[in-house]
DNA sequence: GATTGACGCCGAG
DNA sequence: CTCGGCGTCAATC
C-alpha cells in the first residue's frame, strides 16, 4: 500500500439484479477506483477499500455507479478521461499509464490484442502489457475487457474469463467456443 | 540478478 | 487440439 492509499475517499454503490457496483472518489471529486460487480454490497466496497482503507460510504456518486452498470450491460457511454484521478490512483509507472491510455482508445464493440497494444506503444513487452492491464484500477470504464489474445481466445480477466465474455457479448461481440469470431 | 506474469509463436505428439 | 519450451521485457523480490 502506498502513501496515496491513506487519503480518505468516498464510495458510492449501485444495485442491479443482485449485482453490486461500486466506485471510489478522491477528495478532488474524481474517480480513483472502480470495482467489478460483486454479489454483495460489502464485497463491492471491499474491492475498493483494499487499496484505500480510509473511506466513507455515501450516495453522492451513485449516478456514476449506475452508469458503470449500464456500461457493463453493453451501453456505449461517452465520458471524459478528466473524470478519472490518475494521479491519486495506483498507477505508478509511465508504462502502465501508456497502456491504460491506449486501452481507453479501443472503441465500444471492438477488440485489440495484447500484442497490438504493445506494438502501438512501440514495444515487444506484450506480457508486461498484460500485467499492466491486470492492474487496471478502472475496469469497465477503461475497457480492459476489450483486450484479447492474439490467437482469438478471450484471455484472462480479474473478474474471471466468464465475466469478460459476458461484457463482450453485451457489447454485441460474437463469441463461439471461447473465441472471438 | 533471479523470478514472475490477464502473452506469442513454433514444433512435437 | 494440447503441451513444452523459448522469446521478450517491465515489475517485483
Amino acid at each position: 500500500m502506498n502513501k496515496k492509499g491513506m487519503n480518505p475517499i468516498i464510495i458510492s454503490t449501485h444495485k442491479n439484479k443482485n449485482l453490486y457496483f461500486a466506485v471510489g472518489y478522491s477528495k478532488r471529486g474524481k474517480i480513483i477506483r472502480i470495482a467489478l460487480p460483486q454479489k454483495s454490497e460489502e464485497a463491492a466496497i471491499c474491492e475498493i477499500t483494499k487499496y484505500n482503507p480510509k473511506f466513507l460510504v455515501s450516495d453522492q456518486y451513485s449516478k456514476t455507479a449506475e452508469m458503470l452498470c449500464t456500461m457493463y450491460h453493453g451501453r456505449d457511454v461517452k465520458f471524459d478521461l478528466e473524470m478519472i484521478d490518475f494521479e491519486e490512483s495506483t498507477i505508478n509507472s509511465s508504462f502502465e499509464m501508456d497502456v491504460i491510455l491506449e486501452v481507453a482508445k479501443i472503441p465500444h464493440g471492438s477488440v485489440r490484442t495484447y500484442k497490438e497494444i504493445a506494438k502501438l506503444l512501440d514495444s515487444h513487452a506484450y506480457r508486461a502489457v498484460g500485467t499492466a492491464i491486470g492492474k487496471n484500477p478502472f475496469p469497465i470504464l477503461i475497457p480492459c475487457h476489450r483486450v484479447i489474445r492474439s490467437d482469438g481466445k478471450i484471455g484472462d480477466f480479474r473478474g474471471g474469463t466468464p465475466m469478460k465474455v459476458q461484457i463482450l457479448k453485451n457489447e454485441g461481440i460474437k463469441i463461439h467456443d471461447q473465441k472471438i469470431i
